[in-house]
RNA sequence: GGGAGUUUAGCUCAGCUGGUUUAGAGCAUCUGCCUUACAAGCAGAGGGUCAGUGGUUCGAAUCCACUAACUCCCACCA
C-alpha cells in the first residue's frame, strides 16, 4: 500500500475509537483477573473540557490502558458531578436573561430548568473526553444526582445523624451574599487586598463624669475637641458601625485607661454602648480601640457571647442594609462603604485614613463577591471521628500520595480540623431528610431525620407532644446538602457500595487502585473520600493519589478566559491529533509540578507520531526473501533486543513510581534514537535490495513491542500500526495485547555497542571535518587492543572497507582519535592539515593532563586511599591507568605529527 | 504569623541512601546536508564556578546551618 509521507490523525483517531466502542473493549466486569480501578474525577455537570481536564484525563488514560497490557482488569468509571452552587448560578442566571427571577419559581419549577439545562449540557464534557481517547468504561457513566447516588447520600445523611455526627447548630457561618447561601469554611478563599482603614471617632458620652482624662506625657489633654473627648477606632469595614454593640479595649493598655467603665457614641448611629476589656485586643493594632459587631465578625461574635452582649444583623441575605440597620437601608454594603465614609467625613468623625492591606475571603467558586460572615443556623458533620480515621491510612503509607509533600498538607488539615458545615440554602442538589415539626415561633425547633416522609412521620409521633401529628404538617427543609456531601462517596457510591453493602462489585473494584487530581481539593474532596471510605467500608477508597500540577502557560501564568491564554483543547487536538496533545501535556507533568504548557510541545507530539510513521513506511517498503541472515543484521537484532529489555525494564520501574513524563521520554528516545537512527539503519538493505526473512521477523517483533509499549501514551496511531503490522483478526486491538515478558540486559554487550556508536560518531566527524562525502568508503586502522565484534556494523554505518590492525613500521598521514584507550586511526592522504591535527591533540594532552592530575590528588592523599570504599579506590586507580595510557598514545601522536 | 516546597545549560526538568572518567536529558540555538522512511528530517557542535556563604567529610549538586529570591498551603489581628 501506498502510505503519505506525513501522518494525519483526525482520520485515524476518530476510526479506532469507533472500533474500541463497537467492540466493547472499554467495558469491565468482575473476573478472576486483579481489578484496577480508577474513579474519574467528576467534572462539572454543565462545564466544559479545559487544560486541566486534559491533563488529569491524560493520566488517567495512560494508567489504565497501561494496566490492561499488564494483566489487569482495568475499569475507569466516568461520571459528572452536580456542582450545585455553579450549576444553580447558570441556570439563575439563564433565567435571568429570560427575565424571570428564581424567587418567583417554585422549587418544582426550579429544579425542571435545571435538569433541562443539565440534560442538554451534562453530555458535552464527556463527549469530549472520547476526543482525547478516553478509554473510560461509558456503560457506567454515573451522575452525583442520579438514582443510586442520590440514595446513597441520603442514607448516609440519615446515618450519620443516628450516630450523632450531624448536628443542627447556630453557628458564623461564610456566606455568599450573590448565591445566596452558606459555604464551608474550604470553599472560603482568602485574597489579598489593598484598602483602607479608618480611624472613626467615637465621641464619649458621659463626659461630666471622666475621672481620669487623657493626657500624653507632658500632661496635655487628648482625644478632645469642641465636641468632647472621643475614642479612635481603626476599622476596615465602616459600613457595619451600624451593628456596633460596644467598644473594647484591652484591660492592660495604658493608654487607654481613661476609657475603663464609661460609654460612647457610635457615629452617626448615636446609640450609646458600653467599653468593655478583653485581653484579645491588640493593644498594637489601631489605637487599641475595637469595635464590637457581633453579628458580622467571627471574633466580635465571640466577644459578644463572653460579655452578653446584644447582636444588631444589619445585612439582609443579599448584601443589603436590613431595617435593623437604621440608615442606607436597602443599599448595597459596598455601596453604603463608600457612602458611609463621606457623610462621617462630613460629620467630622474621621479622624484619618490609612492605606492597609488586608486578606479578604471570597466564594471559591464566586469570586466577584466577598464573603460575608453570619450568624445561621446550619447542619454540620462532626469532624474528630472522621480526622481520626483518616489520618492513620495516610501516615503509615496504606494510601501513598505522589508527591510525598502533601503529606504533610494533609496532616496539618486533619490536626485542625473543623465541623463541616454541610447545608447549601440551594435547591439544585440532594434536599435534605430533615423534616421540621410545627412550633411556634418563640419555641426552639424541633425536626426529625428520615429517608421518606412517611420515616419521619413515624419518628415525630414519638416525640412528647406530637402523637397525633399528621404528615401534611412536617415541613422538609429546604436546604440542599454541599456538593461534596455527594462526592465523598464517589468511589463507594460508583459501585452501589452503600446501598447494597457488600455487592460484587463493591467487593471486587473498591478499594481504587490510584486517584488522579489536583492538589487543590486535597481538602474538599481527597480527605473527605478516605473519611467515608473508612467510616463505610472500613478500607481506604484508593492506595495511590497522584496529585497532578496545575497547568500554566509557559510563562507560568495560570490559564484563565480573561487573559486568553487557554487554548481550547479541541482546537489542540484538531489541529495536532489527541496522540500530539497528550504527548505535549506529558513531555512537562512531573507529579506536582505545575506544568507550562506551550503549544510547542504538541508540535514535538506530532513530530514523534510522524517519525513513527515513517519508520513503519520504510519497515512496509521492504521486500522480504529467504536469504542468510547478513551478520550485521544478526548483531544488531541481538543489540537491539537487548536495549529493548533494558527500556522495557526501566519503564516498569518508572511507572511503579508514577514518573510518567520519563517514563514516555525513555521510550521516546528508545524509538528515536535507538530504534530508529541505529537499528533501522544497520538491517536497512542496500537500495532496491530485499531483506532476510529472519530479519524481517524479529524487526515486526521489535516494532510491535515498541508500539504496545507506547500505546498508553499514545493510544490511536499505536492502534493504526499495529492493525497494519501484520493480519489482525476482526476485534482485535493493540489496546488488550499484553506487554511481553522481558529478560534481563546484557549490559556487557550495551556497553560494548556504546563504544562502537562513539567509535562511529567519530569516523562521521572526520569526514565531516575532512569533507569525505558518505559514498566514499575507507580502511581504517587501530591500535591497542579493539574489540572486533562489532566491526561489520562498524564498516556498514560507517562505510568502512576494511579495519585493520596498526603496525608501528606504518607511514600513512591519517586523522586519529580516541576512544576509551584504543587509538583509531583514518588515513586522509594529502587531506591532512598537520597544524589542526597538533592543535587537537595539544589540546587533548592538556585535558588529559589536568584531569590525571586531579585523579593523583586523590591517589596521593593517604586519608581517601585509607578510608574511601575499595572499589572507589580502585575505580580512580583504572582512572590514572587509561589516562596514563592515552596520554602515552597522544604524546607519540603529537611527535609523529611535528616531524 | 505558622508550615511546606523550589532554586542545576536559553527553556522545562533528571540527578534515589555523598565517590562510574572534573554534571545528564528533551526542547531551543549554531554548523553542514533536500543522502531514494521521515526537512514534522539527517549528521555534527557549542552551552552550566549545580542561588550565595559557611560547615561536616579523604571526597558535596547531593548532608547540616545561615542568607537571598520565588511558589504554594494554612491562620479570626480589627
Amino acid at each position: 500500500m501506498e502510505l503519505a509521507a506525513k501522518y494525519t490523525p483526525a482520520e485515524v483517531e476518530s476510526k479506532w475509537y469507533q472500533y474500541w466502542i463497537n467492540n466493547g473493549l472499554f467495558h469491565s466486569q468482575p473476573d478472576h483477573r486483579e481489578p484496577y480501578t480508577i474513579v474519574i474525577p467528576p467534572p462539572n455537570v454543565t462545564g466544559i473540557l479545559h487544560m486541566g481536564h486534559m491533563l488529569n484525563n491524560t493520566i488517567q488514560d495512560i494508567l489504565v490502558r497501561r494496566a490492561r497490557m499488564t494483566g489487569k482488569n482495568a475499569c475507569w468509571v466516568p461520571g459528572t458531578d452536580h456542582a450545585s452552587i455553579a450549576t444553580e448560578a447558570k441556570v439563575v442566571n439563564k433565567l435571568a436573561q429570560q427575565g424571570i427571577k428564581k424567587r418567583d419559581l417554585t422549587r418544582e419549577q426550579f429544579l425542571e430548568h435545571a435538569w433541562s439545562w443539565t440534560h442538554e449540557h451534562g453530555d458535552i464534557i464527556l463527549q469530549q473526553l472520547r476526543k482525547l481517547g478516553a478509554s473510560c468504561d461509558w456503560d457506567r457513566t454515573a451522575f452525583t444526582m442520579d438514582e443510586v447516588r442520590s440514595e446513597s447520600v441520603l442514607k448516609v445523611f440519615v446515618d450519620l445523624y443516628k450516630k450523632g455526627l450531624i448536628y443542627r447548630g447556630l453557628r458564623m457561618v461564610n456566606w455568599d451574599p450573590k448565591a445566596q447561601t452558606v459555604l464551608s469554611t474550604e470553599e472560603v478563599i482568602y485574597r489579598d487586598e489593598k484598602s483602607k482603614l479608618y480611624y472613626l471617632k467615637y465621641y464619649v458620652a458621659d463626659t461630666d463624669t471622666l475621672p481620669v482624662k487623657p493626657t500624653n506625657e507632658e500632661g496635655e489633654i487628648l482625644h478632645k475637641d469642641a465636641k468632647g473627648y472621643y475614642a479612635v477606632v481603626a476599622t476596615t469595614r465602616p459600613e457595619t458601625i451600624m451593628g456596633d454593640t460596644a467598644m473594647c479595649i484591652n484591660p492592660k493598655d495604658p493608654k487607654n485607661q481613661w476609657l475603663r467603665g464609661h460609654k460612647v457614641t457610635v457615629p452617626l448611629v448615636n446609640r450609646v454602648i458600653p467599653v468593655i476589656e478583653d485581653r484579645y485586643v491588640d493593644m498594637e493594632f489601631g489605637t487599641g480601640c475595637l469595635k464590637v459587631t457581633p453579628a458580622h465578625d467571627v471574633n466580635d461574635y465571640n466577644l459578644g457571647k463572653t460579655h452578653h452582649l446584644d447582636t444588631i444583623d444589619i445585612f439582609n441575605p443579599d448584601g443589603t442594609l436590613s431595617e435593623a440597620a437604621g440608615l442606607y437601608i436597602g443599599q448595597d454594603r459596598m455601596e453604603v462603604r463608600k457612602q458611609i465614609v463621606i457623610d462621617l467625613s462630613a460629620a467630622g468623625l474621621v479622624e484619618k485614613i490609612e492605606d492597609y492591606d488586608n486578606k479578604v475571603g471570597y466564594s471559591e467558586r464566586n469570586q466577584d463577591t466577598a464573603v460575608e460572615p453570619r450568624l445561621c443556623r446550619q447542619w454540620f458533620l462532626s469532624m474528630q471521628h472522621f480526622a481520626n480515621i483518616a489520618l492513620p491510612p495516610v501516615l503509615e503509607g496504606k494510601i501513598k500520595f505522589y508527591p510525598a509533600k502533601y503529606i504533610t498538607t494533609y496532616k496539618n488539615w486533619l490536626e485542625n480540623i473543623q465541623d463541616w458545615c454541610i447545608s447549601r440554602q440551594l435547591w439544585w442538589g440532594h434536599r435534605i431528610p430533615a423534616y421540621f415539626l410545627p412550633t411556634a415561633e418563640d419555641e426552639e425547633e424541633q425536626f426529625v431525620v428520615a429517608l421518606s416522609p412517611e420515616e419521619a412521620l413515624e419518628e415525630a409521633k414519638k416525640i412528647k407532644g406530637f402523637e397525633n401529628i399528621t404528615i401534611d404538617q412536617l415541613s422538609r427543609d429546604e436546604d440542599s446538602l454541599d456538593t461534596w456531601f455527594s462526592s465523598w462517596l464517589w468511589p463507594i457510591s460508583l459501585f452501589n457500595g452503600i446501598n447494597d453493602p457488600g455487592n460484587g462489585e463493591i467487593k471486587y473494584y473498591y478499594p481504587t487502585s490510584v486517584l488522579v487530581t489536583a492538589p487543590d481539593i486535597i481538602f474538599f474532596w481527597v480527605a473527605r473520600m478516605i473519611m467515608s471510605g473508612e467510616e463505610y467500608l472500613k478500607d481506604v477508597p484508593f492506595g495511590n493519589v497522584y496529585f497532578t500540577g496545575i497547568v500554566r502557560d509557559k510563562i507560568g501564568r495560570k490559564m484563565s478566559k480573561s487573559l486568553g491564554n487557554s487554548p481550547d483543547p479541541l482546537e489542540l487536538i484538531d489541529k495536532y491529533g489527541a496522540d500530539a496533545v497528550r504527548m505535549g501535556m506529558m513531555l512537562s507533568a512531573p507529579a506536582g509540578n505545575d506544568i507550562l504548557f506551550d503549544e510547542a510541545l504538541c508540535e514535538q507530539g506530532r513530530n514523534f507520531n510522524n517519525k513513527i510513521w515513517n519508520a513503519f513506511r520504510l519497515v512496509k517498503s521492504w521486500n522480504v526473501e529467504d536469504k542468510p541472515q547478513p551478520d550485521t543484521a544478526q548483531k544488531a537484532v541481538e543489540w537491539f533486543d537487548n536495549m529493548l529489555c533494558r527500556v522495557h525494564n526501566e519503564i516498569d520501574g518508572l511507572f511503579s513510581k508514577y514518573r510518567l513524563s520519563e517514563a514516555l521520554m525513555v521510550v521516546y528516545k528508545l524509538f528515536w534514537d535507538e530504534f530508529s537512527a541505529w537499528y533501522l539503519e544497520m538491517i536497512k538493505p542496500a537500495f532496491g535490495q530485499s531483506i532476510d526473512r529472519q530479519t524481517y521477523r524479529h524487526t515486526l517483533q521489535f516494532f510491535d513491542h515498541l508500539l504496545r509499549l507506547l500505546h498508553p501514551f499514545i493510544p490511536f496511531i499505536t492502534e493504526e500500526l499495529w492493525q497494519n503490522l501484520q493480519q489482525r483478526e476482526e476485534g482485535e486491538s493493540i489496546m488488550q495485547a499484553q506487554l511481553p515478558q522481558v529478560h534481563t540486559a546484557d549490559t556487557a554487550l550495551l556497553s560494548q555497542f556504546e563504544i562502537t556508536k562513539e567509535v562511529i560518531t567519530n569516523i562521521r566527524n572526520i569526514r565531516l571535518q575532512k569533507n569525505i562525502p558518505a559514498k566514499q568508503s575507507l580502511d581504517i586502522f587501530h591500535k591497542g587492543n579493539a574489540d572486533n565484534y562489532y566491526d561489520s556494523l562498524i564498516g556498514k554505518i560507517a562505510n568502512i572497507s576494511h579495519i585493520q590492525a596498526w603496525k608501528d613500521d606504518m607511514n600513512i598521514p591519517s586523522a586519529n582519535f580516541l576512544v576509551n584507550t584504543t587509538e583509531w586511526i583514518i588515513p586522509i592522504g594529502n587531506m591532512i592539515d598537520k597544524e589542526a591535527e597538533i592543535k587537537k591533540i595539544e589540546a587533548d594532552i592538556q585535558y588529559y593532563e589536568k584531569f590525571l592530575n586531579s585523579v593523583m590528588n586523590k591517589l596521593n592523599n593517604e586519608k581517601f586511599v585509607n578510608n574511601a570504599k575499595p572499589e572507589v579506590v580502585a575505580l580512580e586507580r583504572k582512572k590514572q591507568a587509561d589516562a596514563t595510557s592515552k596520554l602515552e598514545t597522544l604524546r607519540e601522536n603529537l611527535k609523529r605529527f611535528s616531524e
